[in-house]
DNA sequence: GTGGTCTAGACCACA
DNA sequence: GTGGTCTAGACCACG
């Protein structure tokens, strides 16, 4: 399976599998419809509890990036990740605010970090192929 | 003082201050070697516990952002935070990664992904001078 | 067949069954003592499991909606549905408390409450007449 | 404490929990602002495990009807419950769609369901004072 | 087989 | 003290 886990990092598994997904489907990994492993069957693979599993699940059914079908299981949304609007551009914003303002305080340079995103962004539309 | 926290947010009491003090910094509302409350008037201003303000000036210190006096107090560092390098910059690809998938997912455009950047930095680049 | 069945959802499917042949009957779309699809057939129309349509018929046979004959197959009841009475009435009771509970907590009035459920209920009247 | 529960109900507790308490507000049981117990305390009062009442609790949170706050705790959304919109009546003609097609099949008068509406707005604007 | 619910108990972060 | 996370294992509803 393609999640990658760090079990002695401070961000939460449930949140590193979801962050793990959404990268999937930013680089196409993941399409549109695609079946996910069961709770059961993923919990096994990296050797979790279910549970957790399933909270990550739970919670990118919430935000409307998985469904959650009565007869195919867990899927990849068919319409694809909700849209940007107004809100997440403001989520968006408060999350970027304190790492620029902490990049900004280490004195690295605006092109340097429109960089960082740029190669990201690369990785993203390039898939896997370039790497 | 100049600290707006969200006691209904995830983000921890303790992270809020170390994110403001670091967009204060950023902004230049904050210059090096300056003084910032003690922890306890911080904590009588702001009405939280005085462990919590501790915490964050703590943690500020072991990232070099703060120098703790044992007669002057708290002040900024007066060589400014420390610069950017490369352990930092893989930190700060590794935050913005997810971010830029869920991004990616809602079909915002890189361009528009880097507008927002833009608007923060100008911020901080045009910060207090406007003030 | 007139069941349109959404997987997606958590109302169990042999519960939308149930739902869209009681919405039948109540446009009038299904009269008194016509004949349903036999279970294989609608359960091959809509694609599911014959054991899902299985389980609505018989639940809806227990409610005395539905009579199922040995060589006739499953009809709408000659009587049409049971009667209200009492129980029912206390059913309705605690099925509507938490509805109504919510949209007066979203500060819906009681007009708009109400003009909804008149809506509902022209649909029901007018049905299959204008159709 | 006010919640009580059925057991032996279909309902699942975590639900239960949840329509009680927006019961509560609707009633003015609960106001805006007011603290819940924790949810070991609420667990412990009605002999439940603790992680049923946070899922309550979590998902009222998610619906807005409650702040988790990290220094008051849980308590009733300041602004009380997000007003109806659009989707708020969609989502409830989609909930009452099925209850007054049964009700209707009974032969039930559209002036009886109503009066059963009318009765349920009646109890949460008096409160239990007219009760 | 699937996901949903509930229990039980552990440990940690936070304030 | 609080809520958050994770584990473990049970039972059930569903299809």
């Amino acid at each position: 399976m393609f999640i990658q886990l760090k079990f002695d990092s401070e961000v939460p598994i449930y949140e590193q599998i979801k962050q793990q997904i959404k990268i999937g489907m930013a680089k196409g990994t993941l399409q549109p419809g695609e079946r996910l492993p069961s709770v059961r069957q993923l919990a096994k693979d990296i050797g979790i509890n279910l549970h957790t599993v399933n909270k990550a699940y739970q919670q990118l059914r919430d935000e409307n990036f998985l469904l959650i079908h009565r007869q195919r299981g867990v899927v990849i949304h068919p319409d694809g990740a909700p849209k940007t609007d107004e809100i997440h551009k403001e989520t968006l914003k408060a999350e970027l605010a304190p790492i620029i303002a902490d990049a900004f305080c280490r004195e690295m340079s605006e092109n340097d970090f429109l960089s960082v995103c740029y190669e990201i962004f690369k990785e993203m539309k390039g898939g896997s192929s370039d790497g």
